[in-house]
DNA sequence: CACAGATGACGTAACGTTTCCATGATGACG
DNA sequence: CGTCATCATGGAAACGTTACGTCATCTGTG
């Protein structure tokens, strides 16, 4: 049915050995022979068989891909870049998608290994590694993007999604917020924790009132999920003058919200995001948010998978590394001074203005 | 190193065969026998080689997805709804970015077959067939997305493109505009040309002024190209009411130039965008559009693969499919009347207001 | 009791590569 | 001219699985 190496090794008469090495770049092989091999294989249209070679060479020239959304921007700008550089390389890249289920996650994790991937990029659904370390037995490496879990021996590239909060917040107080609430996403994801936590240090080193910065923790960072949080907090938060919206899908979900209840952004309420998707300037009011190096990162998690891969097992012992990337605030039209800024200042100038000198 | 099913045999003292049907649920073999293979496995760890049963039994239980760009949610839409239907099937799927390079895909074509994918999902980046019915010599499945190429023997799902801006543009006419630009994608594209002769067919229909309507054909479909395109028209059409960008990024970037110039929309221009992408209603203003069904796209782009793989060869010769699927016009408040609309209502109300009459 | 049919297990042959080892052939060098 | 290294090639083993033919054992039936 397919030609293979043997009915080319039949057809010009030479060993499969020889053209094996023929076909494959072996220096010990007479030119002569290699093109008699090659032309032959072109007649036959002969077309190698990757699972042999990988069975036999055990690479499989491929690598995984596990996140928890194919349409989320953030995660296929990070598939895309990877994608790019892997290719680059010689490796295919298998798309697996989680939903944010940890069982599908691990699942998706065996499924890789048992078809003998080189390498893994995950982003992991829970923060508890153990169940990912049983999955992961065998010795493949494993990167972590975006989130990281508590498994050991792997490395991970993040945003430090700590500083870009605590940076958002310390823009929204320098304009004279005082009370600023989060929409935050699932508790239990490092990239909410991260966000949540430089959120409260902001907050802590501005004296800002723990009671009138509400934190919503939410079901995921979608946009409806912002629209109910944004409706929440306008109901049960009547003094908060600005939104922290801790995903740009929950700002979007925000502003609609904000919208349906004929309040302007950022006239009656700020609103910051976060991540920086080519649709966020064409919004109204262009919003303001803190971007990562999205390019950046996803290259330097293909960089590290590669490396890791191609390490001889020998010096294996060099340790895991985590690699933080900072990312920089972007201001736009969407915050501005609280409407009762004056009151506020005439009761608390010095903390207002000032935060950072004490 | 890694344990094997013959570990899994020699520990338990059975047979390499039995120990294979027993993990792989055939029913010749004792239930006892069974749980005693079972618990082996589990004790030694065994995770069994995809490569080895793939090589073997002739199926990867894979799928290779060719797509022009990871970053495009049309493509990554698909990609999710497509990814998670086969995860359901048992299928992974490995994605594949062409970056509408014509080589770049007969290559990965190459590359997937190689592999031995069962079938492929692919959104060709030439018209011509040719060179893709050679790299796919060997009888893989193989459904077209979105684009169609002349490829013959390969089924496609795509929207009805043509109809949509036939709609569009009926819509612009209903509202008094005369003068129509478009803003069209690469020449080559099926797409391209499905949606320009769309237009072309209701500025005929509606007997509009041939050089008024002008279609600016680009390299892409990005925001950029949306960006330059609109520039050129509002400096060479100055007559031109509406803007037609046939991709929402490209109505993105119109929309930015059209600011950039200090034109509101939809009062001193109106602009319409094609599809229908998450982030479109929260632009300012929300977009007019035509939204085509994805996730039924992706759908059946999934079933008629799976379908192709599973049916026995020997019905093969049912012929190859073209599912052209609808969508709807979805008007925001992007579009209203021109300005100069009670003009030309003067001059030729017959045409304008009743185009259909005759 | 002999025998057909079912059942469960075994061993081996593939699947298509790569890789290693053995074998001639060739050329260099003392 | 003999020795040794180098090179081109052939052949076979191995990778880990599934599939197939064979065989022993057991069950029920005439």
């Amino acid at each position: 049915m397919m030609t293979t190496l043997k009915d080319v090794a039949e057809h010009t008469g030479l060993g499969l050995g020889t053209v094996s090495r023929a076909l494959s770049g072996h220096p010990n092989v007479r030119p002569e022979t290699r093109r008699r091999v090659e032309a032959a294989a072109r007649k036959l249209g002969y077309q190698s068989n990757g699972l042999a070679r990988a069975l036999r060479s055990n690479r499989s020239n491929s690598i995984g891909l596990i996140i928890p959304d194919l349409e989320n921007e953030f995660y296929t700008t990070a598939a895309s870049v990877v994608q790019g550089l892997l290719a680059g390389e010689g490796f295919r890249l298998v798309v697996s998608c989680s939903n944010n289920s940890p069982d599908v996650d691990i699942e998706l994790l065996g499924t890789l290994i048992e078809n003998r991937v080189d390498g893994i990029i995950h982003v992991p659904c829970t923060p508890d590694g153990s169940d990912l370390v049983r999955a992961a037995n065998p010795r493949v490496p494993i990167v972590e993007y975006a989130r990281r879990s508590s498994a050991r021996g792997v490395d991970s590239v993040i945003g430090d999604d700590e500083r870009g909060s605590a940076e958002i917040v310390q823009h929204l107080v320098d304009l004279g917020h005082r009370n600023i609430a989060v929409i935050a996403g699932p508790s239990g994801l490092s990239t909410t924790t991260d966000r949540v936590s430089g959120f409260e240090r902001a907050c802590r080193r501005n004296r800002l009132p723990k009671r009138g910065c509400p934190v919503l923790y939410g079901p995921s960072y979608d946009a409806h999920w912002g629209e109910v949080a944004t409706s929440q907090i306008l109901d049960e938060h009547p003094d908060v003058t600005a939104i922290f919206a801790s995903s740009s899908r929950g700002a979007m979900g925000a502003l609609k919200a904000l919208r349906k209840r004929g309040l302007a952004v950022p006239k009656d309420m700020s609103l910051v995001g976060f991540l920086n998707p080519a649709w966020l300037d064409v919004s109204e009011p262009p919003l303001t948010t803190y971007e990562l190096p999205l390019n950046d990162m996803g290259n330097m998690t293909a960089r590290l998978l590669l490396d890791r891969i191609r390490r001889p097992r020998a010096e294996e012992p060099s340790e895991p590394q985590v690699l933080r990337f900072d990312g920089r605030l972007i201001i736009r039209e969407s915050t501005a001074a609280p409407r009762t800024y004056e009151l506020i200042r005439s009761r608390s100038t010095l903390d207002a203005t000032a935060p950072r000198s004490r």
